[in-house]
DNA sequence: GATGGACTTGCAATCGATTTCATGATGTGT
DNA sequence: ACACATCATGAAATCGATTGCAAGTCCATC
């Protein structure tokens, strides 16, 4: 039922085991698979069919090598500090399947690239490896100099996070600020005045997001209280324990922003155990709207990030690197995705 | 602060540069960054600082065609006839990042692999091409009989899925027929009798989780209603369209096990949006325990399947077999864990 | 029938790293 | 001082596919 023939098993065919079968050279054999012109059709054909019926594939190491082109996107992930860091934040994940989609799509490869971000060179190396013919970075993490050194060498790279000024690589990003103006707005609008924000403003995404609140609170004539500013790591176990400090230290509240969904998840558990309703006294915004938001009890609202718009700006934005290409920075516009977390408008 | 010295920018380092840079020949290069013995260890100190000092990295595409061997894996996810379809199923998304991790782990780059199933040779396409040394392949789909026929040829890899009678290929799944069980010995302490299976029983996994709904219903003395099979697609669109015809058709049902979770969410939305309430007019269970399903609200029963020792086990038994052994397949327990979407025990 | 052009086809070099085999250097034992 | 074992090192073959160059074939035109 398979179109195999031969069923030999140990040692792979190689090209000069098609090119014996159809009585022509190896050179002949590959100008036909790669439906070069200089083969006649008639023959192309005949080969093309004998290698099929072979059941025979080109070895791509073999390939790459000569081509020097590996037809591979590697998609690194910079783990961090925390050794050994399952990869299972739920955004990572989405975000990766929409890239394979986007990738596989054009034919190449997906190559995951885990990486401990701590070791000197690491990006470096992938480079150098030469095992892709392209790089997307998910995630600035702290690496911003890494990055901009890597990217004066190496145009075939994009990297998902927020633009920073006089950055060197090309990046594709929710518009971060907006977002946090768009979220911190809401949360206005609906009589919040006291409104903490939950994440790490030294990230380079998450920094844009914390200008953003401080920007729609300043907007509004309120200066933000460095105290309601809770740097909350990005795991759940450490998010969660940040938002029972916060509200386990009788610091006045009405409001959360957090930097992302996780987090703001992680939040609501932390305020429900410690007998805060959500969103009658505190209420919640997110970031990303992962699949869980929507789902979450009380449902999340969130400012939602397009990951398969993302993708598809990304690994667009890769190929033309690839093919040499200048290509700027590209800013994606935030959606605020309104849901029971936050209550309904004009509580007050 | 980089390590690199040469910030040499066109031509990647060779070997040979190395050796220049070193005074001796590509062969001792070769060697002394393997670590071999046949080095002394003073020169082999040598010549690792300078290559690290100029960056260099092995080509991979040229050390994979030497040694016949590309310390890659490939996961490979065979896509349902739906061309285009999204990966973007949160179980396969989980299950790739831990397998990710376990592979990383042990120095071993992965490959993301989607296939359309649809063309015949498939599977035989990405063995022969050479660019792995093992495969692990997520769920058996309807691919059963290419599965068995490659493994006969193909020894190293392992598929995620049910153990079927008669099987050649080595796979690792949750027990899924006691998991049925579990989940429909649950449904009918609580009182409930009228229980429909909500999946497609033709596909190895659930069928196995079918015969266990089927096994639970008769040692309790009822005999399945052929009307209570509803043969719900994988997607969140094809199972909400199921569920709203059952609820819609009149046939009676207290309680509903779903081949997935995925399934038995839609099948929430369907119900509550047709006026039922979950749990009390009917009980709903799913399988997974995806992040999603605790949650959902009301928050999900569900039977657990443990991905990260799942992945643990299958890249285990295929590192074992690519050294050669011959390993059995391995079934897991799955555990029921109960929430809130089938009410509480002894309601009626 | 000779010349030229278009078309086929294969030889051999190449991509970069690894490893076998051979050679030369060094040291040890008697 | 000689034979022999041990160590250090490199030249060259190899992995398998691609492609520049050149040689050969065929046919049309003058």
């Amino acid at each position: 039922m398979t179109t195999t023939r031969q069923t030999g098993g140990s040692t792979p065919l190689k090209m000069a085991d098609i090119a014996r079968l159809a009585q022509v050279s190896a050179s002949t054999v590959s100008r036909a698979l790669a439906d070069s012109a200089l083969i006649p059709e008639a023959k192309r054909l005949e080969i093309q069919k004998i290698a099929a019926e072979a059941g025979y594939v080109v070895n791509q190491s073999a390939r790459s090598l000569r081509l020097r082109r590996t037809e591979t996107i590697a998609v690194v992930l910079p783990i961090g500090h925390e050794a050994g860091q399952l990869i299972t934040d739920p955004f990572f994940l989405e975000m990766l399947g929409h890239l394979a989609d986007a990738i596989t799509l054009r034919d190449y490869q997906v190559l995951i690239t885990r990486m401990a971000r701590t070791s000197p060179g690491w990006l470096d190396r992938i480079v150098r490896s030469q095992r892709q013919d392209g790089i997307i970075v998910i995630g600035q993490s702290d690496q911003h100099a890494v990055l901009d050194e890597t990217a004066s060498r190496y145009p075939a790279m994009v990297v998902w996070g927020g633009q920073i000024a006089g950055q060197r690589y090309c990046s594709v990003g929710t518009d971060n600020a907006g977002g946090g103006r768009a979220a911190v707005a809401h949360l206005l609008s609906l009589g919040r005045r006291r409104i903490a924000f939950l994440g790490q403003p030294e990230l380079p995404e998450i920094g844009l997001r914390h200008a953003g609140y401080q920007q729609a609170l300043r907007q509004a004539g309120i200066e933000p209280d460095p105290a309601l500013l809770v740097p909350a790591h990005f795991t759940t176990e450490a998010a969660y324990e940040a938002a029972r400090a916060l509200a386990a230290s009788g610091t006045p509240f009405d409001a959360v922003f957090a930097a992302s969904d996780l987090i703001a998840l992680a939040a609501i558990k932390a305020f429900t155990a410690a007998g805060l309703r959500v969103p009658e006294d505190v209420s919640v915004v997110g970031f990303d709207d992962v699949p869980m938001a929507a789902g979450a009890s009380p449902a999340l609202t969130t400012v939602r990030q397009d990951l398969g718009r993302a993708a598809r700006t990304m690994v667009d934005l890769l190929f033309r690197r690839i093919a040499g290409d200048e290509t700027p920075s590209a800013t994606l516009p935030p959606e605020l995705v309104v849901r029971a977390s936050c209550g309904r408008s004009r509580p007050a």
